[in-house]
DNA sequence: TAAATGATAGAACGATCTTTCTCTTTTTGC
DNA sequence: GCAAAAAGAGAAAGATCGTTCTATCATTTA
């Protein structure tokens, strides 16, 4: 075989056709950006996307899929920093408003590809379901490690939370939002100050 | 003049026009729904629709348009309805959430446009933004009337909230996340219990 | 070195997109 | 009833969409 490989053993042309879709997806919406821009970006023929993918909606679940990893990955490391389940649900709530001021300042996306997915039984939307499935579950986990009793609300308030921060800041600016979600996070997880 | 107009006074197939497109554009998303299945819903042939607006655009305008009056109108009626502010910040937030509950099940018509247009200087773009300032002042008006004294950080945290309800109501149901809007709302304004 | 396989290059498919055009029919105002 | 203007009907433009195809080149493995 012919396959450049990274060292991760993926090839190097599906990686670099995932991270260019990924951009442009976040970046501009799903529907607005064709094939041509993403190979363009690529710098990777038609026939080569189309030998990888078998077309643009696998593209737009391996977009989703990274960004999931990437939240994941930040989850994990948050749990290596520390054991305290009090100061780890700090460092979670830190690092969602650190994430929506430098990463995601285009909103979620998530919300954004179901904007763009009305149907419930697609498989984005089965994707953007099982996302926020496994984000709520994960901080209810968390809030009952750090003995909230009310951790199944306290998790429903901080995914409304988390919704309204990417929300609020992509369309009213940061700035304007991170008082109310910091001050609003702590409560709902029942933390001091 | 051959116009058939409405009692309104504006034309019949413009209107037939943008309420077949509001409806479309909220269920479908605006750049999955093309100008043939606008015009095919409306009964409306290609000529006509391109006689009372110079582009498909101008009725993605026309659909926010809409639902901006709509929730203006809701506004007027509650103030109409009561004289007391405490009241009426509770007929707000009980139609906030019936308007999610029945009438908005696919999330919110400008949070979904917003995240097909990227650009933040476009002309949808300056329609959210100036949807979403009206609806802030007017919460602070109201909430500085009922005798708030942090009215403008109160409005900020009903801004989020609903934000998180709309979303939270299209990808999670409604029935998981009422209790969590209704007990914050009610507290971020201010009401009891 | 030879066979195999992936990547490149580019044309081309059919479908759909927004928009424009012509022609005929219907409706309205006077 | 007549002239004016809008709506109906449909073709067609030109662009872009996602996708498929046939070549040729480069690289790897046997």
């Amino acid at each position: 075989m012919a396959t450049r490989t990274t060292p991760a053993g993926t090839s190097v042309a599906r990686e670099k056709l995932v991270a260019s879709a990924s951009d442009l997806f976040y970046r501009e919406g799903i529907h607005a950006v064709g094939v041509d821009r993403i190979i363009g970006e690529a710098g990777v023929t038609r026939a080569t996307f189309y030998r990888h993918f078998p077309g643009k909606e696998d593209l737009v679940e391996a977009y989703l899929g990274v960004e999931d990893a990437n939240i994941r990955g930040a989850f994990e490391r948050a749990g290596e920093a520390t054991d305290d389940p009090q100061q780890l649900l700090e460092l979670v709530i830190e690092g969602l408003a650190d994430d929506v001021a430098r990463l995601h300042t285009r909103g979620c996306p998530f919300i954004n590809a179901a904007a763009e997915y009305p149907d419930a039984d697609s498989d984005v939307r089965v994707a953007v379901g099982q996302h926020r499935d496994w984000f709520r579950g994960t901080l209810e986990a968390l809030l009952t490690a750090a003995g909230n009793p009310d951790a199944e609300i306290a998790a429903g308030q901080l995914v409304l939370l988390r919704d309204a921060a990417m929300v609020g800041g992509y369309l009213d600016g940061w700035e304007r939002v991170r008082p109310a979600f910091v001050t609003a996070a702590r409560r709902a997880a029942g933390l001091a100050g």
